[in-house]
DNA sequence: CTGAAAGCGCTTACAG
DNA sequence: CTGAAAGCGCTTACAG
């Protein structure tokens, strides 16, 4: 059998709330009193049950985590930053994946997936505004991720159209003139949108054609992805001198491509990604990147969704986090090499 | 305020537990009266409280997960396979990580950080067979990765000296004679032992010396820590044709280092890694590699977690999952290449 | 500073 | 086939 407060009380011979007091580090309790209790706490190896606290208390020291992929490394990463921040905050988190798709988005923030939770940070790509309208649900709901439209929710993002100019704007002042972008959508993802938007925006600044011929869409977000869309291009017929990426897997994947076909980073073609993954530091040629401060993010994230619970909850707002490009051999060449 | 099952009662006009027979699809209760409940549970938005259920039940449909490490997207492929078996079984997945270090692999098997689940499934790289002998904790524990002791407890994994030694066997047959090992411990990883062991045996099997200064050790698990390795082993002196990295990662980051210093993979060094990560197939050089079964091994250490719930729980057991050699350029060249 | 009691929202024997 | 009641193990006013 498990052992409960009442057996420790008994054990004891005190009351079940001398007990709890003890447990839950009351004040008010003298010390002679909290040492007996201890004891008999040790002795028997009580563990107090969460379930029981938990329906009292309305409170079950879960968050979720609902994310579009678990392969992505930039994720994983994310996960990480989200797992610590929460244990600050002695929450543990609860991790679902929704494959990217609408529906399953849809199902995690409505509370049909995880539903012990007592908030849901969730990391929409294909979710649309209305899909939020009328979402129905107490848990306090915070998004990560740039979203471009007025809810009530707190989202935590980077700048995405300013980081994808930063991007550009290197890969101009480095010279080039045709930039290929790689990873827009078919559907709607908003995080696409906007870096696609990024792309148009600082080559027309630039001076130079949007080349709609040189958007290459995608229906994944992986390497292989990444890896056909280039193929895409390069059998279009085109040759750009410069390659955006929606994320550094579709980069490498393009990278890939390039190699195969003899085309070198960057001296032919240069290539920036987006996430900053560390994978993008050890290939052959390493990845000019955005890098969003991933830490910040689950950090903030975390403060956000628990600053809810409380009665005092803040107004929703927008939350931005940093980030920087970090230039590498993609764009930049092998320092000392010919 | 929340809808209880008691609201629904009275909004139908029955008692409590006719709601709760039709909330649990319970036979026995004329279609008349399903309905009639079903209707007040929508009109009123029902939705039962876990907490409750779980306090009531004594299980909370909650397994955790405990990694190592998240940015080995490894553990994160891992991850998503454990979810959706997870699923399947109407359970959920709470993702801890221990950083690979012992005291915290140690807390999480003693139940001191996620405390709120049905089932513990662990991936341990630095605990000790004697941290587990006295486990003092009711929760099913199942482990993943190949443990060489008796313990009570299941393990999912595939053999790991038989995988490095295939490993080594094909590099020996392309006719590579000095093979390193990149990913030893100074403390006593078993994994790491293992795949030491199995590429030991191999090359004794084979004739040929297993050269203790081809081993190089490392501290930590990833790119970095694969390239430093390299280096070290270059900067001594040595130059053997062949390396068996203990994982892709490092396996990516020794091949980096080998581009840097004008080596060529697989013409001057073949490279071989283990886990067949998504990212070794889209480098420069695709990257040959051990590659387990990660559906089955999810699938398998959650199944073995949920039937320890029951109370006919089978015997512990070691099961072992699939594994094979998957070849690459690391290993083989470029198909049709110089 | 400590105790007795109510109640969180369910499920489960037990009646009927 | 449905209802009334007990109880899972806590916490929280409320007394004293």
């Amino acid at each position: 059998m498990r052992v409960s407060l009442k057996d420790v009380a008994a054990h004891a011979g005190v009351s079940i709330k001398t007990v709890s007091n003890v447990v839950n580090n009351y004040q008010h309790v003298t010390p002679a009193m909290r040492e007996r209790v201890q004891r008999s706490i040790d002795a028997l190896g009580y563990q107090p049950n969460l379930a029981a606290r938990h329906l009292r208390k309305g409170r079950t020291g879960i968050i979720a985590l609902a994310l579009p992929e678990l392969g992505n490394p930039y994720f994983a990463e994310l996960t990480a930053s989200v797992i610590d921040a929460a244990s600050q905050h002695d929450y543990i988190v609860l991790l679902d994946h929704t494959g990217g798709s609408r529906d399953q988005e849809l199902l995690v923030s409505q509370g049909f997936r995880a539903r012990v939770i007592d908030g849901l940070i969730l990391s929409p790509i294909e979710l649309r505004t209305e899909d939020l309208r009328d979402r129905d649900q107490d848990v306090p709901l915070v998004l990560l991720g740039e979203r471009d439209y007025d809810l009530p929710y707190d989202h935590i993002a980077i700048d995405n159209v300013a980081a994808a100019r930063d991007a550009v704007r290197h890969l101009v002042a480095l010279g080039r003139r045709e930039v290929a972008f790689i990873g827009a959508r078919r559907d709607r993802s908003e995080p696409a949108q906007l870096r696609v938007r990024g792309w148009r925006e600082e080559l027309t600044a630039a001076g130079l054609p949007a080349d709609e011929g040189l958007v290459a869409a995608v229906d994944g977000w992986g390497h292989a992805d990444g890896a056909r869309a280039m193929r895409h291009i390069l059998d279009s017929g085109r040759r750009p001198d410069a390659v955006f990426a929606y994320n550094d897997p579709m980069a490498i994947g393009a990278m890939r491509v390039l190699h195969e076909r003899g085309l070198r980073v960057p001296e032919d073609i240069a290539v920036v990604g987006f996430d900053d993954v560390i994978e993008g530091r050890f290939g052959a040629v390493t990845l000019t990147s955005v890098s969003p401060d991933k830490a910040a993010i689950g950090r903030l994230a975390v403060e956000s969704v628990l600053a809810r619970l409380g009665n005092d909850a803040p107004e929703p707002r927008r939350i931005w986090a940093d980030y920087q490009l970090v230039e590498r051999e993609s764009t930049l060449g092998r320092p000392g090499a010919a």
